[in-house]
DNA sequence: GTTTAAGGAATGAATGTTCATTCCTATCGG
DNA sequence: CCGATAGGAATGAACATTCATTCCTTAAAC
């Protein structure tokens, strides 16, 4: 997926109706409407998951998305309504990467190893969007709706491993313990993966998960 | 140990020759030379913690110091250099507490619930300094020094996953995906306690050392 | 098909604010 | 009294945000 498509949550139908001369002709040619709030939405990733919110300026983004600093005050109300903008999104894109089709007949083995599987290939995709979703999740400047949203997902994997304790599957202990545990384990894999300490090969990610494993059963 | 006493690397004595007339008549009776250091270094660790480096302002931390802002010039060169003293201060200070005076004759198992118990025992009594240091670690203001400090941490664990692997105590996997993994879980499971979902108990830290053995022995 | 006027979007210099840093003054110990 | 030290107002740089202007697209008129 072109990242320019991972902002359209609405229907961008209404800004697409200009036709092929126009669009070429354009200062910024290479996009097109609806893609300059993708742009700015790429750019702060980019920039937020580097430096942090702080330590990014609205010029940087503004240059980065190669869009004027004030265009952007065009598609937020400001800086904090662009941070949370991005926060939101990629906790429910993160969420759905997760959570959506995901088999309910496979045995708490295969569960483990299709979640360890969907979280790396998230990573690997986003690779920026952990590290930003992780550097900003206790931030003063995320509105309430953003910390919600945070929780929320967590509640689902929290069911999910109670029900394994009970089925006897994993270990007796809380769920909360698991769930700390193994998100712990992932993301630490995933930093090194990300900072060239481990290499990243299937043959590394299912050592991993099966250490993981190890870890959680009973 | 008194927070005020951590920052006194080399011996106080020049800053302690006031007599108890001078100490209450001051300004900021309360506070003796060499105390203003690390007065200032622990209002910044508390405040970079909690809100980053970009996001607090000098005048902040002079605040909650109980200084003047000027002040802060008088013991750092600017704020970067505050920054990187605070940075390499914990790093030395949590690497000793790993290291020190590690016994030798440990079996495996027992090492691992040893390394376990300083970690959680250092994070349990420094409670901002871990995310302090998991927060600035890869920042664009540390100086080299400051980012070698961490390698030579890093390097002491990977020679000892290295000898259990040619043991054959832990599993056959690199070294390298070992220390993530454990380091990351450590870091999740402390996060966890840290933001109350998780209740700090002997017996709690015994199953999260528990299961990361489990994950590692072969 | 070409010209042109209107509407809306993008721009980036200007604005007021906040920041790190400096420096003069008041205060302190001796 | 004197030298030194802490304080915090002063300074200039950098910031988020605004807004008058420019530019682009569309559609109407011919």
């Amino acid at each position: 997926m072109d990242t320019r498509e991972k902002f359209l949550d609405k229907g961008g139908a209404a800004g697409r109706i200009m036709n092929e001369y126009s669009f070429r002709t354009r200062a910024h040619a290479h996009l097109r409407d609806m893609d300059r709030k993708e742009a700015i939405l790429d750019a702060a990733l980019e920039l937020f998951s580097e430096r942090g919110f702080h330590g990014t300026t609205v010029a940087m983004i503004a240059e980065r998305a190669d869009v004027g600093a004030g265009t952007i005050y065009r598609y937020f109300t400001d800086k904090d309504d662009l941070v949370n903008a991005l926060f939101q999104h990629w906790k429910k894109t993160m969420a759905g990467a997760f959570l959506a089709d995901l088999p309910t007949d496979l045995s708490p083995r295969r569960l483990l190893r299709e979640l360890w599987h969907r979280f790396s290939r998230f990573s690997r995709d986003n690779p920026l969007a952990l590290s930003f979703l992780e550097f900003h999740c206790h931030a003063s400047y995320l509105t309430d709706a953003s910390r919600e949203l945070a929780d929320g997902f967590r509640d689902r994997f929290l069911e999910m491993f109670e029900r394994l304790r009970r089925e006897q599957i994993t270990k007796d202990v809380p769920p909360e313990l698991v769930f700390a545990l193994i998100t712990g384990a992932f993301v630490g894999v995933e930093k090194a993966f990300q900072a060239g300490e481990l290499d990243r090969t299937a043959e590394m990610e299912a050592l991993a998960e099966e250490m993981c494993w190890e870890a959680i059963r009973r």
